[in-house]
Order: structure tokens, then C-alpha cells, then sequence
DNA sequence: AGCTTATGTCAGCCTTGTTGACTTTCCAAG
DNA sequence: CTTGGAAAGTCAACAAGGCTGACATAAGCT
């Protein structure tokens, strides 16, 4: 629908060389293989475990805000209830996370990563760590720079809310 | 295994400010949380056809390599041929996708997108090029290029050479 | 007292990934 | 010319992790 068509070389007077479509379809490969090889290191610790991608989320969450709400970590996550009940029961079950009832609203629950919890954190994301930092080494920091505006830019608007909230004064 | 620590602020006599852990974690929570804008356009398409993502990473390589063997697409999606078979199969039978047998080796099968298959891809990549042509454009092209380097560093070598193998040529 | 919100749970469905076993076709080496 | 093995396809079974719908409970709010 609305074919844009294929030039975009010039523009209102500038040089829009980056907006080709040949260009538009590299960012959209470069975003497919590159996800990949991001999610590829975790993947391979949590198939040896019960535990899928979808539990690494949840845990990389509660980790970044310990005591967020099950409603709160719904809204980040873009899931249904159901789903993320499913993996956070089996995470309770299993003493990674801990469910607190709310003191000053009893019907919320507060999510604590146990001490089990924070361990298989820091070894997935340790993996995970590992591979964006050798990239962002060899990118350096203008790239990596550029890297996150591209990405913020590619956010849907509520997540870059979701996005920025846990970033504020590490700029 | 292997905690780095949290500190990287100097190495070497270099600053290295945007290797600190908290850089690195918002560069993976920028990973996922854009990944999730990257997808929502297509598969809202996707959702009133009966088809999902993996119908649409075939039609997308079959259209960028007209007449690529379904070894050859296998490698670069890496699934297992059983999975990609159900989708292939799904997409042949709708008319979406022609799949030739190979002139010079006969067990080969050449795929090739019908006009029908050309006119989902188109709207699908539409759809897809315009949330990457608006972050493009916001964020300028200095950016775009930091985008690039640090996603061809993220990925793995094996998908490297699939990302550059269509890239010849137009750097 | 009654409506709303937060959470949990059961049941069932879909897509998309997996493994294992087996067949057909057909190139190429002995 | 036979035979080994690669390429492709198929069937069956299973699992993760999305989804919807329905319903239960507790607690806050009006």
C-alpha cells in the first residue's frame, strides 16, 4: 500500500542517499541478523534449564525494578496475563522470584528476585553483556551512539515511555 | 560466570564511558524494546491473513534472491526444514510462492515469489520501511551508520556473510 | 452496598519451533 | 552400472509461548 517508490536520492535540497530503499531494506536485514546473534548467547544457557526466552525477560525486569507490579511488568512486557502468569508461577515455584503482597494496596503484588533469581540474571545477562560489548568496542562511541537514536526513533512511543523511565540521569 | 564488574571507565588511558554496564544494559533493553516496534506493523497485517512471522521472513528472502534454494533460505533462517517446509508448503499451496525443480540438479527447488506473493511482500515491506524511513530521517545519517556498525557487530560471523552476501556493491 | 481494579487460574486454540523416522529423487564416484 | 549419499519432502508427536474467554477472589473506591 502506498508505494513510495524507489528514489529517495534527493530531497528538498539534501542528499537523502540513506533513505533509499536499498538502504531502508540493509536496516531491516542488519535488525534480523543482528537479533539473533543478541538473543543467541541466553538461549543457549536457558535451553539447558525449563526456562525459555520469555522467563529471561521477566527476570531482566524485575531485576531492573525490583518490586514492580505484575500490572506494571504486563504493560513492559506487551503480553496478556495468562502468559506472563504462566512464567512467573513457574519462577515462584522454582524460588527465583518472589511475590510480596502490597502494603499500602493489598490486591498488588510486588516482584523481588531471590537471591537463585539475581545469580541466573547476572549469568544471562553476563552473556548477553559480553557480545554488546565487544560490538559497541569495535563500533566505538559515536556508532554506538547513533545506534540507540536509531533505535529509540524505531520505538513504539509507549515503550520508548517504558524505555526511558529506567534511564533517567544516565545519559 | 566471568562478572567483569561494573567498571570500565578507563582503560588503557582511553574513556571508555559507553562500555559502563548501565550503557550496556540500555543498549540491550534498546535491542528489544525497538525489535518490538520493528515487528508490530507487519504482523498487524499479518493477523487478518492466516499467515505469521515465519511466512514472512520466507516471502522476504525469496524476494530479495529470486530463485534461492530452500537449503540455501534454511541457512539463512535456521530453522529446521520441517518448520520451514509447513510455511513453504502453506504459501505454495495459496499461490504465493512457486517452487521450480532446479535445471542443472533436479533435488533442488528454485522459489520464486508469484505476482500475489510480490504484492503481500510489497505491502508487508511498506509497511516495515516506513517506521525504518521515519527513525532513518529523525535520527540523520550519521546515526544511521553507528545503527549499522554496531548490529553488523552484534550478529554472528555465519550471518554476517548471509547479511553481506546482498549487500555487494551498495555500501 | 456496589462498581472497579489487580491478580490468579482453568480450558482451549494457534503459530512456530523442535526431534525422529522414513521416502523419493538423483548426482557422482567407484 | 551400481551404489552411496545429498537434497528435498512428509508424517507424527511434542513443547514453548503467544492468544481468547470465562470466572474467582480480594481489596480499594464511591
Amino acid at each position: 500500500m502506498a508505494e513510495q517508490g524507489t528514489q529517495n536520492q534527493v530531497s528538498s535540497g539534501e542528499s537523502l542517499l540513506f533513505l533509499t530503499d536499498e538502504q531502508l531494506r540493509r536496516g531491516i536485514e542488519a535488525m534480523f541478523f543482528a537479533y539473533r546473534g543478541f538473543t543467541a548467547d541466553p538461549d543457549r544457557i536457558l535451553e539447558n534449564l525449563a526456562y525459555g526466552r520469555a522467563h529471561h525477560r521477566a527476570i531482566h525486569f524485575i531485576n531492573r525494578t525490583p518490586g514492580t507490579t505484575v500490572n506494571n511488568l504486563l504493560a513492559i512486557l506487551g503480553v496478556t496475563k495468562q502468559s506472563l502468569n504462566r512464567v512467573l508461577r513457574t519462577l515462584v515455584e522454582d524460588g527465583l522470584v518472589e511475590s510480596r503482597v502490597g502494603t499500602r494496596d493489598k490486591r498488588e503484588r510486588h516482584l523481588y528476585l531471590t537471591e537463585q533469581g539475581v545469580s541466573l540474571e547476572r549469568e544471562l545477562s553476563d552473556a548477553q553483556r559480553t557480545r554488546m560489548r565487544a560490538a559497541f568496542r569495535k563500533a566505538g562511541p559515536d556508532a554506538v551512539t547513533g545506534f540507540r537514536t536509531v533505535l529509540e526513533q524505531m520505538m513504539d512511543p509507549e515503550m520508548k515511555r517504558h524505555y526511558l523511565a529506567a534511564t533517567e540521569g544516565s545519559k
